[in-house]
DNA sequence: CTGAAAGCGCTAACAG
DNA sequence: CTGTTAGCGCTTTCAG
């Protein structure tokens, strides 16, 4: 049953009578083929098990249904959402997503970008805005559709879908700003790759500076659990700095752990301390109380991603690059107003 | 800077003045080539921006760098990490994980299956033992290397490294039966097709048995953020059957639901009531208390398995199948001894 | 150490 | 509607 050589056409051929090229035409539903050949081949390449060879019918065709997605990591929530979005747009075609992860490191991503342009995908779908040179020069060279997600603080090297981070932070900082916290701290991680957090602090910064506060203090983690980590820095940063007021985390996960441990302690939150994460992130939904967050529009960049990648692969002309913004949206949950 | 047509070793052959043939042997590191060819090579290929294309490459020597990677899911926290264990293992080989995604349905995985045995791969690895016939033929016929992982409660068509669910269900039963309670509830997700699920179930309800207990009442959920559904349906099953006094669910995130849900309604557990999940997710570390579960060794059936492609792939000689079973282990957390 | 020739398995482009 | 002829870009194999 186990065969060594895999089949070829070749094998279908001779099995059904009929001709290699008419059986490739049969096997992609290519061209006009009559009803009773059609079966016959059918019939021969199931009965024999026959799997076609990508390989050589790329090679033949210069056509690769592939399309590279390139993100940091798997392991937050965030690019598994951005993930759904893309395979439910490419369900509808024949395009296959092939991931990489690049572990927010340039010289990985450099590394997973040319093993995946080395396939000749049809397109590339990667994270964020900010890639080494040689990796820019790669894509600009690549000839096929690049899209850059996430961000849009920057310039892509062809087409472009996110959030503005920047402005993230600064609607954060207004909506904190205007309900009156004035002792202010942030908590985030310890990653000097995460432009999307550092532009989300930038924009956070300056829209408190324009309302006359400073950040008041400030912790960062790296590695283990998020729940835990949020838990411990809100706890040395209150322990440092206990007058402040509100505190604003990079992600969900980290503001949750400061939520359970706050209300723990008995502490009055949004009235004594208020919170806000970033993401919205569905999977915290059924703590004990929902914290202050904003949606980062992942399925809908993923979705939109593809889309452009799925129109260029169809159509017959180059289309024109495309910038989309996306509008994030605060959800103020009970952390927030007070 | 955009180029129509992709570079080819015929442009750097020329760039460099040296024949194809030794291009190709300077760029993959095989055979021996003088250094200053070698130099002369790296040179006009970093200049050109060449990149390989394997497409043709593996057409032509019949070797293809790719792992198949078939899941169900990736939204839950499971097989992110069995995908960290692949990963970390085949980081230091020249092999590539390529993932997809079968979303539990029989249908979706053939057709996974078979996009991704037309590229040829080295090997896959599968999740469960649980395939269509035409899935299972497919595999067989391959000729590479298959292992399917999380379960060995079954035949593999080849090697196999996992848990047996029924026996990780028969351990929960008797670690619960030995704290004496006696009134159990059953909750998990609505998916006839979670096998491992089933398996765990009729471990359980085996061993409950042997010490004459019956689950008293069960419930289940799809949909939804599993953390919520886990609350409403704590809620549900208790009220519904008041004296219950352990709930075992079938995975962590709505255990974890319905302990905060216990908590807030004072209910002392695990005096009262006792709880255990499933999975061991790294995630819930940082909740108030720590629910009881069982480690399903997914980082570790991520490396073993990824050990078996690899060895195959360096391997000359064919190897023999390897059966692999993993040990479990019980955390009693705060919600099981009382 | 280097090159020339012959495919890998399939499909585009033409003929019938 | 069906078949034939050339490659796709690379690597294997075999000569220098």
């Amino acid at each position: 049953m186990t065969s060594k050589r895999p089949l070829t056409l070749r094998d279908v051929s001779e099995a059904s009578g009929v001709s290699e090229m008419t059986v490739s035409r049969v096997l992609r539903n290519r061209g006009d083929v009559s009803t009773s050949t059609r079966e016959k081949v059918l019939a021969a390449a199931k009965e024999l098990g026959y799997v076609p060879n990508k390989i050589a019918g790329s090679l033949a065709s210069q056509r690769v249904n592939l399309v590279a997605v390139i993100i940091p990591s798997m392991s937050n929530m965030v690019f598994p959402e951005v993930m759904m979005g893309i395979s439910e747009v490419l369900d509808q075609t024949d395009l296959q997503p092939v991931v990489g992860i690049t572990h927010y490191k340039p010289g990985k991503e450099e590394q997973v970008l040319f093993e995946m342009l080395s396939w000749r995908p049809s397109g590339v779908i990667i994270a964020g805005l900010e890639h080494s040179d040689a990796s820019r020069a790669m894509m600009k060279a690549s000839g096929i559709p690049i899209v850059e997600i996430m961000d849009v603080d920057g310039t892509p090297v062809d087409s472009c879908v996110g959030i503005s981070h920047r402005r993230a932070g600064r609607m954060m900082a207004e909506a904190i700003a205007k309900e009156g916290y004035k002792r202010i701290g942030f908590l985030g991680t310890k990653m000097p790759m995460d432009h999307r957090a550092r532009k989300r602090f930038e924009g956070f910064t300056e829209t408190l500076a324009k309302h006359g506060i400073e950040i008041a203090d400030q912790e960062f983690y790296d590695g283990g659990s998020a729940l835990a980590k949020g838990r411990e820095m809100t706890e040395a940063i209150l322990s440092r700095t206990p007058d402040l007021d509100f505190l604003y985390y990079s992600n969900d996960m980290i503001g949750a752990g400061g939520l359970l441990h706050l209300r723990e302690k008995g502490v009055d939150v949004p009235s004594d301390v208020g919170l806000a994460g970033f993401n919205g992130v569905e999977l915290l939904q059924g703590l004990p109380s929902k914290l202050a967050t904003m949606d980062a529009c992942r399925l809908e960049i993923g979705r939109k991603a593809a889309e452009i990648i799925a129109a260029r692969y169809s159509a017959e002309a180059p289309q024109d690059p495309q910038i989309i913004e996306l509008e994030p949206i605060i959800s103020a949950g009970d952390t927030l107003h007070r």
